[in-house]
Order: structure tokens, then C-alpha cells, then sequence
DNA sequence: CTTGACCCTATAGTAGCTTCAGGGTGTGAA
DNA sequence: TTCACACCCTGAAGCTACTATAGGGTCAAG
């Protein structure tokens, strides 16, 4: 199948297949004799699982040490476990940053209910007079 | 006062600042003979203002946004209200979908209790037959 | 007169794509 | 046959909000 095809049955464009492929998550396909990418089922099994671990926000890291660990067939999914584990951990803080981000804006919005004048809006007042912040660092990929 | 200083007080870099100035939200300030950035208090202020914003994850465009309303003297905030709204829904969404996500990884998590081996590794099973879906596209800019 | 802390510009790198420029290929209709 | 049009190719640039690096200039203290 070619490439146009590989990426409907996926759910992605074109163009972020033959990313993934420079990326080293998808192995290059066979070409046809006009130089096309000349896609199997491997590949469409491989590019699923991708945009599955995309689709729960893994970062291409993630999912690179999941490929690898899925091929040695040997292993036991330990390493697999742990990585999910600290997926879920990530998705967690950042739940918990974004929650109290919204706590934030929350008061933030009720120091001004009505149509004022500019000079007079407590939001402004607010964003102006916050304490600012050590630059927070980042705890996880999840922006 | 000197770059190094103003980044000081605003608690972040001076690479931050100088970029602030390119991306047009911190105006150029005089120079110094010897070429060097020299800043005033509006200076502290305004990146203070821009900080603090970011710390509220908001982003360029709508930090711009807030400027050109707050340097419109004349008007009401109501532009500025609604700004802050469409923020606090972005961050709402957000959160939404990061639960949906936990819910999802949670139910994934579930299918491996065990280290056994990988081809029997429910997660890879599960991660394999997950219904693709259609491209998520971005509610908000918030990762 | 040298050391070290600070400043300058310009450029490239980060993640995960998307978009664009400038081509080649393949098929159906006029 | 020739045209249009959909699809394919590569390589490079653009996006966000910075961070880092190279390669230099300035200034005060010792």
C-alpha cells in the first residue's frame, strides 16, 4: 500500500508518517520501481500502535523504549510496566499543576465582575502586583 | 538598571528578556554608551506584568493581547474580561482531557499485573488493538 | 595588566509536527 | 495525444517559548 493509504487507515497525514520514519519509529518501506514507499502490514500494525501511544501523549522517547522493549521478545514487560507507571505519574502533576492553575485565574477573574474602566480593573491590578515566580520547572512533557 | 539585574528582580534570564524584546512584548530600552540595555521601572513592571502572565501559562499572543488593552487608556476591561475567560476555559479543557487520558492509561495499567512475558503483556495488547482515533485536534494550547 | 563578571549579536537546538517550494508519476477524459 | 488532477518525492523552513553556544566587547578590582 502507499503512503497516502497507510496514513488514512492510521488516522494521520502523510506527512507525519514520513516524519515518523525520519524519526526512527517507522522503518523505511520497500520502494517501488517509481521511488514510492510500498507500505505491508507490519507497517500498519506499527503505525497504529505509534499514534495509540501518541494519542495517550507518550513522547517519541516513550514510545521508542516501548518498540524496543516489544521487540526483544525474550524480556519479560516489567521495563513496560514501569514505563506506563511513570506515564501515569507525569499525567498526574501535571493534572494537579493545571488545577491549581485554575484555582489561580479563578480569584484572578473575580476581582473584576463588571465593565470598568482599564485604569480601575482589578485583573490588571492582579497580573501587576502578583509575586512573581521562580520559573517553575518542568515536571513532565505534558505543557 | 543593567540587563542581569532586571532579570533579577523579574526571576528570569537574561536570554528570556533579551527575547521578550525580540518577540515585541518588552520594548527596546535606551542603550548605554557602551551599547548596553538600560531599564527603568516601567521596564520591571511591564516584565513583571509578562511573567506573571506566564506563570498563568498564558501565551505570547494572548499576553500581547492584554497589553494592547491595557495601553488603551480610554476603554472598558470588558476585552480584557473575556480574555481571561477564554484562558480559564483553555485551562479547563485541558484538564478534561488529561483526565480522559489518566482514565484511559489507569484502564491500560490494569491489564498487566505481572512481570510475565512480553507477548503476553496486556499492555502491548491493549496499546496494539486501541481503536485509533481521528487526530485530536488542539482545544488549547496547553499541552 | 590581567582576571572575572558582566554585556553584546547571531545562530542553532528543543518536540512534534505542519507547510512550502519545486519537482516527478499515474490515470481518466477531451 | 495532451491535458488536468490527484498523488508521490525531497529538502528546507516555520511554529512556541525558550535555552544554549560561539565569538566577541566592557568594566572594576587586585
Amino acid at each position: 500500500m502507499k503512503i497516502g493509504e497507510l496514513a488514512q487507515v492510521a488516522q494521520c497525514t502523510v506527512e507525519t508518517v514520513r516524519y515518523y520514519e525520519k524519526a526512527g519509529l517507522l522503518s523505511p518501506p520497500a520502494r517501488t520501481a517509481a521511488n514510492y514507499r510500498s507500505y505491508g502490514d507490519a507497517h500498519v500494525d506499527r503505525l497504529r500502535f505509534i499514534r495509540n501511544c501518541r494519542a495517550l501523549d507518550m513522547t517519541h522517547a516513550e514510545i521508542h523504549a516501548l518498540l524496543g522493549l516489544m521487540d526483544q521478545a525474550a524480556g519479560d514487560c516489567g521495563g513496560i510496566n514501569q514505563l506506563l507507571d511513570e506515564h501515569i505519574a507525569h499525567v498526574d502533576m501535571r493534572i494537579a499543576e493545571l488545577s491549581q492553575l485554575k484555582q489561580q485565574l479563578s480569584e484572578l477573574r473575580q476581582c473584576c465582575q463588571s465593565k470598568q474602566a482599564v485604569d480601575a480593573c482589578g485583573i490588571l491590578q492582579g497580573l501587576a502586583s502578583m509575586e512573581t515566580e521562580q520559573r517553575h520547572e518542568r515536571h513532565t512533557h505534558l505543557g
